[in-house]
DNA sequence: ACTGATATTTATGAAGACAAATAACCCAAC
DNA sequence: GTTGGGTTATTTGTCTTCATAAATATCAGT
């Protein structure tokens, strides 16, 4: 799987290298969520020092992974329900934005290089008739193109530096392979036709409901699930 | 002027002090946009050691204040025409989702703060007849009011925690005390109402309204300034 | 046995020293 | 005069060490 994004310039020092590798531990829940972090404990483990460890826990700071108090220390950040569903919330105002301007600002080619994706992605679908991969790889990378495509380094920068892997966090830690995998793939086609129509506004609101459909998704899953029992987490989602 | 927001808890550690100082130096322009920073030079200046500066430098780059490229060093983020536009197409994205879920999540008692704060807002508006104020402190005091209204803490860091610096240095670099104090004045109150009435959908469609017509603003200026001159920045939009 | 204060230990914050990479400079050759 | 190579110098990245604050454990007193 693809664990980097293009917007990230591939890591040259140490605390870059360290940094992913620990970013990764988190998303993948090895480093379990909410636990606090040693810093000791970790430099040692990486064979790195302090001072290299702590650049690379700012680094995990800047994308919303850890939580630092002074004097006190890091604590990677607890996946709670609530935390989930305003992520939605702001992925759905940030990537609606993104996809008008992708309409507007896109380039034919770009375009172009979108459907041909989605096709590819289609054939994926139906030869597998598994839904794992294309919600896995292929709606990230759609999303990711429409991020892209909207040619806002502003917008870029926060939703795929920032928020993509606290994104891929919640995914791993909540076990969702969405079973919205044939209604998400009618929409991402419509949310394409918008674009390629040059519809900002057209294109924002399916993106929009698009990102609003699977919270809701959630919400509906946690509405049949908590009043029965309390388990708060895990497996919670899954289909 | 209120130099902090109530998100930031405040700095206990010096390296906290010195970033709340740098951050002021480089949106007042002290430290003029697109210089390159000396460490050991700002570290003499601040009388720490390097190791606690690049702390706050860390800091700073979370806010988008400065940039880092490895082995080369940092930059203050130059003011651009074209970054302006782009922040103000994220905070109509982000400031008109925070303003939906303020009319859906804000208490009764938030919903009257605001609208006292408006009414002792538009007596010192009349007052003064001046429009520093208003623009300077009330206009930032009225979206903060609204995005912490939305009691989203994505939202609230996103915007509060990390663009605040940026559109206040901005604001300054590019001498913004807006003219359109008066318009902005019945916008913000039709948007109280809109809140008070928990019309989610409304009051995100006027807080995006206000914002964007902002953005024309300058992009009208933009138009009628650049041909006649190449000139590119400061002053360029001021009334 | 339980509470409270003190002492010990541990972890974080900050400073200084070293190594590696980049940028600046100077001189030679075309 | 300009270009290319090599050397010097500066800057950044990393490590080590010290100081300070928080957390824990210990012990006395009730």
């Amino acid at each position: 799987m693809k664990t980097n994004n293009p917007t990230q310039q591939q890591a040259v020092t140490t605390a870059d290298k360290v940094f992913e590798q620990i970013q990764h531990a988190i998303v993948e829940g090895e480093i379990p969520s909410g636990s606090k972090i040693s810093e000791p404990g970790l430099a040692k483990h990486y064979q790195i020092s302090r001072s290299t460890l702590r650049e690379a826990l700012n680094r995990l700071e800047k994308c919303h992974l850890i939580e630092r108090k002074a004097n006190v220390g890091s604590r990677v950040v607890d996946c709670s329900i609530e935390g989930l569903l305003e992520l939605y919330i702001t992925r759905e105002a940030l990537e609606g934005m993104a996809c008008r301007q992708a309409a507007l600002n896109m380039s034919d080619e770009e375009i172009a290089d979108m459907q041909t994706m989605l096709n590819v992605h289609s054939q994926t679908q139906e030869l597998k008739d598994g839904v794992a991969y294309y919600q896995e790889e292929g709606d990230l990378d759609f999303h990711y193109k429409v991020i892209l495509g909207s040619h806002n380094k502003q917008l870029i920068e926060l939703i795929c530096g920032q928020l993509y892997h606290l994104i891929r966090m919640y995914r791993c830690q909540f076990g969702m392979n969405s079973p919205r995998a044939s209604r998400a793939f009618d929409e991402h086609s419509r949310i394409i036709q918008a674009i390629a129509d040059r519809d900002g506004e057209l294109a924002e609101m399916l993106m929009r409901r698009h990102i609003a459909a699977s919270r809701k998704n959630i919400e509906n899953k946690i509405a049949q699930e908590l009043p029965q029992k309390e388990k708060t987490k895990v497996q919670l989602i899954k289909s």
